[in-house]
DNA sequence: GACCAGGCACATC
DNA sequence: GATGTGCATGGT
């Protein structure tokens, strides 16, 4: 194993232009389409359950639910959804780990977006997108990572998604800090691209991409497309 | 059998 | 406010 641009703990110290990050990535890799769901109420419920667990494990979950007939965006479905015993929904959960913290979580979410906007499918205007990311944020189980998802991905809302991948990414090119805020991060994002969902969208789906290729199983990053003169 | 994977809340200091 | 811990499954 070679570590040209690497250091002992894998740091590549060159940081990267951040629309020149997405330029490069995308050329690599294409859009990646994300995030894959057959209704927004799948996208919504998916992002909640992949929380802290690999998405092989939440995409089990996630069929349980559509199995069960609860994740279609009618009104039936999503009544159906709302009225489903909390036990019930724990074993239809468990793949996903953290089943009955999920169950607790999915209830209070649904219950939620039914009050406040009926049945799916939901629209946000872009307008209301800052007021909705706090409201989501008041709700017991989402974090910011998990309200950017749903907002960017199941309501396609300009919200850029900062992940354990992002972070990581961002680290080893010397761009922030172990102990940067979300909110920090988020902004290196936002600042330096413009205010399209589409863009975020892809260019989270990207890191990933990278993350998983680069970050987990390569310390020394050997060849990260990203690195300056790569 | 240990470790990791697209977090978050809560207790404690 | 910083840090540690509980929550849990399934793949490698």
């Amino acid at each position: 194993m070679t570590t040209p641009k690497g250091t002992a703990s894998g740091k590549i110290e060159t940081p990267f232009e951040i629309y020149t990050g997405f330029e490069i990535l995308f050329k690599r890799w294409g859009a990646r389409h994300w995030w894959p769901g057959d209704s927004q109420l799948e996208i919504v419920a998916g992002a909640l359950l992949a929380q802290a667990t690999n998405w092989q494990n939440a995409r089990k979950a996630v069929s349980n639910l559509k199995e069960a007939g609860l994740l279609a965006d009618t009104v039936d479905s999503f009544r159906k959804m709302c009225r489903i015993r909390k036990e019930k929904l724990e074993i239809l959960l468990r793949p996903s780990g953290y089943y009955r913290q999920k169950a607790k979580r999915l209830k209070a979410l649904m219950d939620f977006l039914g009050k406040e906007l009926g049945s799916p499918p939901w629209e946000i205007p872009v307008a209301d997108t800052k007021a909705w990311r706090n409201k989501l944020l008041g709700l017991n189980g989402l974090g910011p990572e998990t309200v950017d998802s749903i907002l960017l991905y199941g309501f396609n809302l300009p919200c850029f998604v900062i992940d354990a991948y992002t972070r990581r990414i961002l680290a080893r090119h010397g761009m922030c800090e172990e102990k940067t805020s979300y909110d920090e991060l988020q902004e290196i994002f936002t600042k330096n691209l413009p205010e399209r969902s589409e863009l975020y969208n892809e260019y989270h789906a990207l890191i990933v991409r990278l993350g998983k290729e680069y970050c987990r199983s390569n310390p020394s990053c050997d060849g990260c497309p990203l690195a300056r003169g790569s």
